[in-house]
DNA sequence: CATGAATGAGAATTCATTCAT
DNA sequence: GATGAATGAATTCTCATTCAT
């Protein structure tokens, strides 16, 4: 009895879980006004009044994508803001972060970038602020490394952060998008990401300038 | 005669010019797919069958809002980058003109935020090109730069100009969100916008790190 | 061109009222939540969808069958309230009036008696409202003759309202229930309903006791 | 074993009586077609699979309800006619039975005026029988009172018994409907009932014609 | 050019009912 | 008996688009 109980609940969670993960492959293909609720269903092989057991309605679904992946990706980011390394390695270890959720959760990533981020339908305040957490998250990192002396101290970095996740978010955009291309030279897509990563925090660390420059 | 055919083309003129401005009012209030033809031609005060009349149909005045103010703003950038001024002075321009934008132009930032910049309906070739061009022409100017001995060298500049554009980017989309307040003591959102703009500029050449740092 | 703008109006008008006659019919043979939106159509002869051109929804459709048709009534009763007939005639009248609408208009009774009158849906206070003004309406005459010394002044006309509607209503619904046949003796059905008007009246003024009766 | 299974017949009585008692409730609350199964299980505190167990489906809940509630009053009803009382008296126990029975039962008689009474459900021959059954018995009770010379016999019983039960039915519906407020003076609702009962006695009998008018 | 009546494909959602556990 | 997950038929309503006037 123990047993059926605990199976049944087990059912359920996974039935819930499957309709999310089916959904954000479905949304990832063809967006969510392009996807249709018995998409998901098919998808998930369930019979797609099944989804209204588990949700209220489409939006929820979305909205439940949402904040279950997006605190997780939240508390890694913090687990980084909270150590010890240098700003550095903080910064580098984010951006390595970010990178890699495009390759390991492509399609988490596009629903991300194209339902979710910019959706006129996440213009309500919870989720706003959910989104500007990683802003502050990143602002303490620059904070805390301006206090240990690490970092220039007349930046507001209120607005450096933008400087930083804006330019990560562009580039995973640009990789859903296929704007960018891996050069040919580059092994694999880790690499590439490695390189990018780098090459990011180099420059957001030294400056474009350079320094033997007449100007 | 002439003249009342001139009158009848200018009104045609004034009537699809009219129509794309009640566009993108209508969809940055309620986005795209919450806007129904009929609330774009109730904003322009006109039956909603005129407006098939100047369109084909609602994607391709999304389109052509895109298209048009897009290639003008393109126009702005280019200008900017084949002027001769210092690397540091063109990137101050194009901050400048970007951050801008977002007052002068609100409702159109918030339609190309929203409903262009990501959305799954924007993943054909034509539009991607489009928008990668903003990426191009300034990947130019710091390519200039390089040659020039300003910038260094050893930075790809098609990594650069993503953090470049993306801290722009999330700035703007940061207002647009109403996740920025502007800090009491601006005087005004131009201020605002002038001292962020330096501060980016200042970033991105300058780095964050300090340099009587010991790191 | 003001002829043609006549003929427009004219056919919204003609198709409105189409709606609203195909909307009885419908009702009347297959109740309000038997009956899709498609059969009224079908009923009328259009696109479904012209159906919410004119209607908010299936809901305000029923609504406006209610409010249009007994207004009407309510009118009809009126004047015979305010006419300045004998309090008896009066009531012969309305219970006419009453017994000869389901012969006219049998399907709008119908829907009247089955879909309106006592629906949870017209728990409203706006409809409540109208229905309780036919009872006024007859109160008034019942005052009337108690003040011109016809009807015993003992009686509250509130409640002895009541009674001579109740009869009416209930005889109505037996028809639409078809609990009555006409006895054979009668030769149609304007006859028995003329018979049963009298019946009414004269025990509403009268009583059945028997005035020889020892009790 | 024997009182187990007592208590299990037992239970399963009390949660058919539970169902049904919940069913009233819920019914007349939001009526028949805005009651969920779910709701009628959640009143009872039931799993809504469990319904199944008794009924057939929703609609064979509602058509015990009416069953099992109406053959008790019909009972009710004969037992008045079968009395040996004057004819007036039979009159003035029905109306207190039938007005009284909004007072204890409130909400099975708003089910059986809104849901069931008129419901195009309801038009099937077994349902308009049992209603039926009810204009028989008062009949019964007046040609009782003819062929016993009380009351006058040039009128059709089974007319007059439609202002009868027309009268007390309206009187009912009204007060579902809460169109009758009770007067301010009347010290409580039985005593309303009283009231109302030997007003549409009197008037029932002796009419409201004013024996010493001059018309 | 302009209008808005007319069309109907399309999708979301509801909820009665079944059934494995 | 009891549960509630699972099913999917059924319907409402929306709204882009067409087209006669």
């Amino acid at each position: 009895m123990p047993d059926s109980t605990r199976d049944r609940a087990h059912q359920g969670r996974d039935k819930r879980g499957l309709i999310l993960e089916s959904a954000i492959k479905v949304f990832a293909r063809t967006g969510y006004h392009g996807s249709r609720v018995s998409d998901i269903a098919r998808e998930a092989g369930i019979a797609y009044g099944l989804v209204y057991h588990y949700f209220k309605n489409k939006e929820e679904i979305l909205e439940t994508i949402f904040e279950e992946q997006w605190s997780g990706f939240l508390g890694a980011v913090d687990a980084i803001a909270d150590g010890s390394s240098a700003t550095e390695d903080k910064l580098l270890s984010i951006a390595g972060l970010i990178l890699n959720a495009y390759r390991v959760r492509t399609d988490w990533v596009k629903v991300l970038v194209f339902e979710i981020q910019r959706s006129p339908r996440f213009r309500n305040p919870d989720q706003i602020r959910a989104i500007s957490r990683l802003f502050q998250i990143v602002a303490r990192i620059l904070r805390d490394g301006q206090k240990a002396g690490e970092l220039r101290d007349d930046l507001d970095p209120d607005i450096a952060c933008y400087v930083f996740i804006g330019g990560l978010d562009i580039v995973v955009t640009s990789r859903v998008l296929e704007l960018i291309e891996i050069e040919p030279g580059t092994p694999d897509e880790a690499q590439y990401h490695l390189k990018v990563a780098r090459t990011m925090v180099d420059l957001f660390l030294n400056g474009i300038r350079n320094p033997e420059g007449d100007s």
